[in-house]
RNA sequence: CGGGGAGUGGCUCAGCCUGGUAGAGCACCUGGUUCGGGACCAGGGGGUCGCAGGUUCAAAUCCUGUCUCCCCGACCA
């Protein structure tokens, strides 16, 4: 492609609203261009990068025997409310009304869809497995899109289904799919980890999450550097000690607090109860039911540890007015003594004794709280956030939590589809069975996003050859010197004859102007024609990154090319 | 949804406090000089100052409302 007939905006100042490197530089780099809140355009730069993502990921989906589909992205209500999920969704599902009044929405993915087709097709064992794919657009209306192509509310999907009889079936399914993410990930330059994932509004039984380590991402991960755990913070445990270290057997007493209605407060002078004596007490409703949560007063809830105990399908804190009603105190004052609604206590908490809660009287709180004696109707469940520096759940080595991108995830669905919309099958016996499944997905743009945050340095992008817009940046320096201009011509065309994607910079501009774009953009090679070099029949070589040039001979430069590019 | 910040030419911003009718750099166009890491000189085009009301002789500037964008939080009671 020659640069002087191409749309590529690059910009010389940092936009003043990306904050994120892989922001900005998309940006500066002109591979995309923001159009609202989340929503963006992509450039003719992007959409080769793009393109090259969507390759591989096709190639490998195809290896493992997946069929590429492309269902709509309009959806009629109907399906989205036999799976139970036109609820479910709330408000991150885009929705609206054609002109007769029905309802519709934009997919958020694609579990109904294709089991729609699976139910109406698929009718014996004999038939399966099958993996069917797509790569779609999806939209999402997150309550606060960021960080450019990192949390957007319309992004690309690649997002595949397996369809089994069995669960033996669905894990073979499961660990292809595993493998092949691998392979995409590592050919598009990612370093990548699997973590134990929460699988949300998703349901089923067990989900690996595909994660790159970056402070842009939004995730918290947790992993043991010896035996190789790790874990999304959300699903996460650890081994803690809790010793009872305030163990008594008095009775239960009340006291005064009045004003006191955090932690902190009641850990102050002159009550000074240390918060891993305190009980947090917090109201949620799962599903349109109350529901009590204990953790320790220095422990975190862990919202999706608690839609899991709860196996809520929606969870929400409790408004105020509501712990109001159920509880007759306000928040500060609430504790799980003596009430009637559904409590779950953390597992920490179990044989603990001495501890201090509120007494659901505002004002009050409790002391001499034995788990055991006053909590014995609270049902222990994992609820607490892991921290750093905990031991590993297996091995027992501190863990350490770091930020992380999701980029790929990939979950057991089991029946939860399949029973809800109907999607059977006969098996060996005649039987009629639930088909079992599997759902996995790829964030198309993250890979992207993802890869200039892992790889970009002060000069710009250095974009993996795999997923780079162009694999070399041929730069004739003097536009105004016919040898030189004719050199590079003569290299253009041969080695984009060899098949090396070129980008000829042939624009009538200064060479550090090429320079600077060629490394913005984040070209992994780069060929500078000039007329010094040009007088002893040699090129400057130099790939993104390297510090120093290489001088190469003309004749040897498209074998050289070549090779650098080859299987890429 | 809560809190904070910001909307002025394509981009980055100044001007606003203390009202007097809009400016710089970059980008763009023309001419010239330059020509190996974002050149220089001269000339030029381009802005209903987010939108709507209000105050005033006069509003980018003050007041009210509204929209949009960015950041933090949205469980810690």
């Amino acid at each position: 492609m020659r640069m002087s007939k191409s749309f590529v905006p690059t910009l010389k100042e940092v936009p003043a609203d990306a904050t994120v490197a892989s922001h900005q530089l998309l940006v500066r780099a002109g591979y995309i261009r923001q159009l609202a809140a989340g929503i963006y355009s992509i450039l003719p730069l992007g959409q080769r990068s793009i393109l090259k993502i969507t390759r591989i990921v096709r190639e490998e989906m195809n290896a493992i025997g997946a069929q590429e589909f492309y269902l709509p992205a309009l959806n009629p209500r109907e399906i989205w409310e036999e799976s139970g999920r036109w609820t479910v969704m709330g408000e991150n599902m885009f929705r609206l009304k054609d002109r007769k009044g029905a309802d519709l929405c934009l997919a958020m993915t694609h579990e109904e869809i294709f089991t729609v087709l699976a139910r109406a097709e698929l009718r014996s064992y004999r038939q399966l497995p099958q993996s069917w794919y797509q790569i779609q657009t999806k939209f999402r209306d997150e309550p606060r899109p960021k960080s450019g192509l990192l949390r957007v509310r319309q992004f690309t999907m690649k997002d595949s289904y397996s369809f089994d009889l069995n669960r033996e079936g669905l894990d073979a399914s499961f660990e292809k799919h595993r493998e092949a993410y691998v392979r995409i990930f590592d050919r598009c330059g990612l370093r990548t980890i699997q973590v134990e994932a929460h699988s949300g509004a998703m349901g089923g039984t067990g989900s690996t999450e595909f994660m790159v380590p970056t402070d842009a991402g939004e995730d918290l991960i947790a992993s043991c550097e010896k035996c190789g755990y790790a874990a999304n913070t959300e699903k996460a445990q650890s081994k803690v000690e809790t010793p009872p270290k305030y163990a008594s057997s008095a009775a239960i007493e009340d006291f005064a607090t009045p004003g006191v209605v955090t932690i902190e407060a009641l850990a102050a002078k002159p009550y000074s109860v240390p918060a891993e004596q305190q009980l947090k007490t917090l109201i949620y409703v799962a599903d349109d039911k109350p529901v009590i949560a204990i953790v320790r007063g220095d422990d975190q809830l862990n919202e999706a540890k608690l839609q899991t105990a709860t196996g809520a399908q929606v969870l929400r804190p409790a408004h105020p007015e509501e712990i109001v009603k159920w509880m007759g105190a306000h928040p500060g004052s609430l504790g799980g003594v003596a009430v009637s609604l559904n409590v779950l206590i953390d597992q920490r908490l179990v044989g603990q004794s001495g501890m201090v809660t509120g007494a659901n009287r505002d004002g009050f709180h409790l002391s001499n709280v034995s788990v055991a004696r006053d909590l014995a109707h609270a049902k222990p469940a994992d609820l607490r956030t892991v921290n750093a520096g905990e031991g590993c759940p297996r091995c027992g080595n501190p863990l350490t939590v770091g930020k992380a991108l999701e980029v790929g995830h990939i979950f057991k669905l089991g029946t939860r589809y399949s029973e809800t919309m109907g999607a059977r099958v006969l098996d060996e016996g005649g039987r009629e069975v639930p088909i079992v499944m599997g759902s996995y997905g790829i964030g198309i743009e993250r890979i992207l996003a993802g890869a200039v945050e892992l790889h970009h340095d002060g000069d710009g992008i250095r974009m993996p050859l795999a997923i780079a817009p162009f694999h070399l940046a041929l730069l004739p320096l003097q536009m105004q010197d016919a040898k030189v201009v004719e050199a590079a011509e003569k290299l253009y065309a041969d080695l984009s004859a060899a098949g090396v994607e070129v980008l000829l910079d042939d624009r009538d501009e200064r060479a550090g102007v090429k320079f600077k774009d060629a490394d913005l953009i984040g070209i992994p090679l780069r060929i500078a024609v000039g007329k010094k070099g040009l007088a002893e029949g040699k090129i400057e070589w130099k790939p993104r990154g390297v510090p120093s040039v290489e001088l190469v001979a003309l004749g040897d430069v498209v074998a050289k090319a070549t090779a650098a590019v080859r299987g890429k």
